[in-house]
DNA sequence: CCAGACGTTGTT
DNA sequence: GTCTGG
DNA sequence: CCAGACGTTGTT
DNA sequence: GTCTGG
């Protein structure tokens, strides 16, 4: 699963998503540096719709359907399992309509130690952005006509370095496929389907964290720094 | 995801 | 236990 | 044509 | 909103 990440290097750099993304730094949205980002927050999301170029903007980190009466879920879709993403329909229509990228710095997952949750930082020591792939959707006010985006991260099995912590992580797509994803031309499924794969580990870095991290309302750059042993 | 709350009626 | 809030 | 359906994840 | 079923 993924319930909680980082992202600060739209902040110390910004030339990362022009180079990345060719999102120009006076493009970013407004947000701070996040090292505690938890679900039913507005956070970054990249993405495209036909005839545009990429874009960002903030959206709400779970998953509203456009025909939803309020903007708000009655189920955790925060996350999206890649093997239910693949099988209904629902999801099939997003998956070749609504695909988004989430710019992060690293996942968090715990580990449960005698009844303890002990969080674990994962990250890509060569890499300063990760990305997740998710999906996103517009919900439009039935009176004012005022659009709230929301989007979740999908998940797939961990690899092996994660699944030491955890049986579930987010799906980070290799950087050659990040324009494939946003491109809303790209609807085989197939190939689509293909993409749903887990990150190998074997460049991914695993640490300890302080158990501050636990709490939502801690948030500093303490948090992502390998607990002291 | 984790943390923290979780209880009311009627009245002026 | 279960729901809400962040 | 209208009515009705359409949406979980992760945890122990 | 959009698709399916009757």
């Amino acid at each position: 699963m993924c319930g909680r990440y980082s992202l600060y290097t739209h902040i110390s750099h910004p030339e990362d998503f022009e180079e990345r993304f060719g999102l120009p730094a006076g493009e970013l949205p407004p947000f701070p540096a996040g090292y505690n980002i938890g679900p039913y927050r507005d956070v970054p999301v990249i993405f495209q719709t036909p005839g545009e170029g990429v874009r960002m903007r903030l959206m709400q980190w779970q998953l509203v359907p456009a025909f939803a009466k309020e903007f708000k879920s009655q189920y955790a879709m925060f996350n999206s399992r890649a093997e239910t993403i693949t099988s209904k329909p629902f999801w099939q229509r997003l998956l070749q309509n609504a695909r988004c990228i989430f710019p992060a710095n690293n996942f968090f997952e715990w580990a449960a130690v005698e009844g303890q949750k002990v969080p674990h930082k994962f990250y890509l020591p060569e890499q300063r952005l990760l990305a997740f792939g998710g999906l996103y959707s517009v919900w439009r006010h039935p009176e004012s006509g005022e659009e709230r985006y929301s989007a979740s991260i999908i998940t797939v099995p961990a690899n092996p370095l994660v699944a030491a912590v955890h049986p579930r992580m987010p799906l980070i797509l290799p950087r050659e496929i990040e324009q494939n994803w946003l491109d809303p031309a790209e609807r085989s499924f197939e190939r689509l389907q293909q993409w749903l794969q887990s990150f190998p580990g074997n460049d991914m870095g695993d640490v300890e964290v302080s158990p501050r991290l636990n709490n939502i309302k801690n948030d500093d750059s303490s948090l992502i720094e390998p607990l002291a042993s």
